[in-house]
DNA sequence: TAGATTGTTAATCGATTAACAATC
DNA sequence: TAGATTGTTAATCGATTAACAATC
């Protein structure tokens, strides 16, 4: 259920605020959602509510993350070690959310044995065989468009469970692989849509909204 | 329509290939989407395909590009020089995709006037005026959380139009002011949901997939 | 008990898709 | 004309939501 990581949010936000008991109205509101629709989302999760008071927000908290398999970690390793690699590695704080990045890798020279947080630069010589070794369930893709098919390719062959792509291609996958595309210039995209329909508002109101 | 720029992707792909005919039924094969959907989706920008032939390539490209409002230029701004703002404005390609990044801040002074790309990187203190200045109408957030809200408080303030945020926070938005979220904690998030079902589906065979 | 809120049903709404006449 | 493919209708499917009995 995709809304699931949004409530997980919202309610980690509400631990830190002391606040114990949540109804699905002030969730509904929080996540900008209909009230039935966080009942019937969160229903799913088993009948954990009260009648007349509302929800555990502690217990919630575990329920949701029971359910999205975040109760384990899943060892991650990161491709390209460039700036958006980097970031990823350093500062997305993803270990802290069950997603240890146990290594980066890059095939420039320049770039290998350098450190990246508390990393050193491997050779992607190295990277199947490190995934095999290590059991590496996810592999996040930040290198460019034109290596991504490759690099994808020798995951895979490795045994790779799931892929995050930020390269702007289709890949093709083989297996039960799980692929997740975050082209960035799709949300661009997406806004500068947004900016057009604004701009036609104001202008040409013989248009209805999409 | 949130499938657009997925055509838009595979035609200009198409077209590098020299292909200037495509039927519906290749574009949803190369989309993993039905070939009703495609025509639908298409007809949606007018009457463009020729019956018992398919659709011009090129002119498809140009009616996708003219709704999703990309034939004009969104000047865009990026806040935060950190790996992450550097590297989408440095390696993003976003320029050629319509959204030039016309200038990076941060509110660090030891980054303030360091080279990123082809852009010196400015004091947050001249953003609210560079952005009332030069018109610009999408504002880049990759900064830390904690300062997430503020900057985007500034950016609304100057007029801006749209934002792209990374930080996982749900930010507060006033006017028509839109707002998209890129957090890739949940993108991990998911795959790590997939992993779970995959771990799953191979011990405890007595779970519908959802 | 009275008030509040859940869990779930049933109605509604919108998106997907099969099917086919139109037509190149 | 025969074959192919669009554009669109109508049926299907699934997701959303109003409503309310259950119950704390």
């Amino acid at each position: 259920m995709n809304r699931l990581p949004v409530y997980l949010q919202i309610l980690t936000d509400l631990e830190l605020t002391e606040t114990s008991q949540v109804s699905s109205d002030q969730l509904a509101a929080l996540a900008n959602v209909n009230a039935a629709k966080v009942r019937k989302d969160l229903s799913y999760l088993g009948t954990y509510g009260t009648r007349g008071v509302g929800y555990e927000v502690a217990f919630l908290i575990y329920q949701i993350k029971r359910e999205l398999g975040l109760l384990t970690e899943w060892k991650t390793i990161v491709v390209g070690a460039g700036n958006l690699g980097s970031a990823i590695t350093v500062n997305g704080g993803f270990a802290s959310r069950g997603f240890p990045v146990v290594a980066i890798f890059d095939v420039d020279p320049r770039k290998v044995g350098t450190i990246v947080g508390e990393l050193t630069v491997r050779n992607l010589d190295e990277m199947c065989e490190f995934v095999r070794a290590n059991g590496v369930q996810i592999g996040v893709l930040a290198v460019p468009s034109t290596a991504a098919q490759s690099v994808a390719d020798d995951l895979m062959a490795a045994g790779i469970g799931s892929l995050l792509n930020f390269a702007p291609v289709v890949l093709t996958t083989t297996k039960g692989v799980t692929v997740r595309n975050v082209d960035l210039g799709v949300e661009l995209q997406i806004l500068g849509y947004h900016e057009q329909l604004r701009g036609q508002a104001s202008s040409q109101p013989n248009r209805v909204s999409v």
